[in-house]
DNA sequence: TGTCGATGAGAAAACCTTTTCTCTTAGACC
DNA sequence: GGTCTAAGAGAAAAGGTTTTCTCATCGACA
């Protein structure tokens, strides 16, 4: 203890954590001590005695970590500055395993928990609300009076549709995922009122298989072809470029595609490489981070939902106006 | 607390934790309401006691996540049912930041540290030798007398190019990422001696395009084309088998082709779907979350490298025999 | 010179368990 | 009946901080 090389013991502690009264002279001697010993204060019993254990929760039900990777990076970012570590438990949809997590966080005094997921319009299987630490939902969907982060997917996707619009297209579709999903039909929603032309909405699965498909479905007819394709994820964007492709339609020359997620795996490997919206997870990773620590320290925070921008990503597979770039 | 609904205080912790002397009647009736009020002894303060947080921490350099969340779920589904839970760092390759982490850590009390990462050899940019807390090295380079699991490429080439030879193919061709990578070396070799024909190695990048450009390659030059091809990994597999299918060559009639890694993202949404090497990264977690226990509880853990077998995935890119599926 | 206030620093309580030690009581054996 | 042993249960210490309270000293002001 840096104590004995000094002087007191308490008075150390107030040196080092900058409370208390005492002499310049003598709080720096203990902070240099402190230095050369390679003091470490024990962060157990200092959390015993503050009620801080400077760890959060992240529980979430995306198993591939796709979207819930960037939040953590993001929540990690924002707080590791501030001597917080994230516990990061992967629950299936197994309400017994989110239930074992929660109770083993609980245990550990998490100064809060931070709930993400994989849609936006789904709970996780566990009820977090009435828990005796805060709670931020980051991109899933959280309780009536909690604070809740999500993306702005309207915003989003208006950002596609102008894309293609500043590229000069005419006639453009929207292929998508269910219609189940809420996101889905806010995207779509989004999309028929900022197009000029008559809308037409494909719904499919989440899979490049449907991209082909849809490709067939629109070629196959007669009728106009459209000239501009707003996907409603990177993946189908990829079966979309794909099957263009194959029927040697060109991208963007001929078809300009837009995707959504910005999912570098997909959208960076696709040929062309995909103009894609990018909801910015990182970044809401960080707002999550500083809200769920504001709220440890007792700071109140407005509840509520929050939506925070999308931006776009110009690749090749649409490039809007030079400008708009 | 407990003790004031029945009897004592101290009793009450013996009588939970199953140490200590007395009756069967008092133990039970003292479990029972404990349950009742919904006891949870403090963490914290049995960790400042007993020496132990139940905590452990997992580092890792590997951002997309794509091998160290295998892992993960390995790590946690080993572990939560002993109330571990575990801290993910992600550090980007950045000294600093790996610091940072790894001082969080160590002031948390972690039980122990895994390091894991995205390739089998290199290091972490942190040194982790000498730590006061025991460390698995999983998946990444570890220090040369600690414990490492990593998994088994040798074996897993030999189960393609086994799987190759049963779908009666003759001529096999290799092609695979930089030689830089050991186990590129590693599978490399392994190819070689497995196949019976002269063996042929094309090295690139890990990229979709590189599969394109070795189909390319292979299929513009004269001479004998290859009916059978292995992949470095599944991202390559992809560009071989796109290549493939635009050239009007079938997989897997006239060309069988096998992957490495598994990653259902890639392998799933092929055209045919790949049959890929699976390294098992979730049992590796497992066996690591296994290890780093034993250690913590102090028992005696061999150091070294284990290497861990890697099963066969048969989709439809390649079949083999009937019998071997 | 005496009193008051401010300033610097230590003593001790508190946080919540676990664990060791001690005490009491009952039963058994001589 | 007395002594010894074992069993059951509580008292108290320990673990490493933070924080409140108390104490001592010194300067200033009346």
């Amino acid at each position: 203890m840096a104590a004995l090389a000094d002087v007191s013991i308490s008075t150390a502690s107030k040196a080092l954590n900058g409370s208390g009264r005492m002499s310049v002279e003598t709080r720096e001697r203990v902070k240099k001590v402190a230095l050369e010993v390679g003091f470490r204060p024990n962060a157990l019993a200092r959390g015993l005695i503050t009620k801080r254990s400077f760890t959060i929760g992240l529980l979430t039900n995306d198993t591939y970590g796709r979207f819930t990777l960037p939040v953590m990076a993001g929540i990690s970012e924002e707080l590791v500055g501030h001597g917080v570590s994230v516990f990061l438990c992967a629950i299936e949809d197994d309400p017994e395993r989110a239930r074992v997590h929660v109770d083993a966080m609980l245990d550990k005094s998490v100064d809060g928990i931070i709930a993400s997921g994989k849609r936006l319009d789904r709970q996780l299987p566990v009820d977090l609300s009435g828990l005796s630490v805060p709670v931020v939902y980051a991109f899933t969907k959280g309780a009536a009076d909690g604070v809740t982060l999500r993306s702005d997917d309207e915003q989003g996707a208006r950002l596609a549709a102008r894309c293609l619009i500043d590229a000069g297209c005419q006639r453009i579709v929207h292929v998508t995922g269910p219609k189940t999903f809420q996101s889905v039909r806010e995207r779509a929603d989004a999309y028929r009122t900022a197009i000029d032309g008559p809308p037409e909405v494909l719904h499919g699965i989440w899979a490049e298989a449907w991209g082909h498909e849809a490709v067939a479905q629109l070629w196959d007819r007669g009728g106009e072809k459209p000239d501009g394709i707003f996907c409603g994820n990177d993946q189908i964007a990829r079966g979309v470029v794909d099957g263009l492709r194959e029927r040697g339609v060109r991208v963007p020359e001929d078809v300009a595609v837009v995707g959504f997620d910005n999912w570098e795996i997909v959208a960076a490997q696709t040929r062309p490489p995909l103009t894609t919206v990018d909801m910015n997870l990182r970044t809401l990773g960080r707002e999550a981070g500083r809200l769920i620590l504001a709220m440890s320290e007792g700071r109140e925070v407005q509840s509520g939902i929050r939506k925070l921008p999308c931006s776009l990503v110009v690749r090749q597979s649409c490039r809007g106006l030079e400008t708009s770039a």
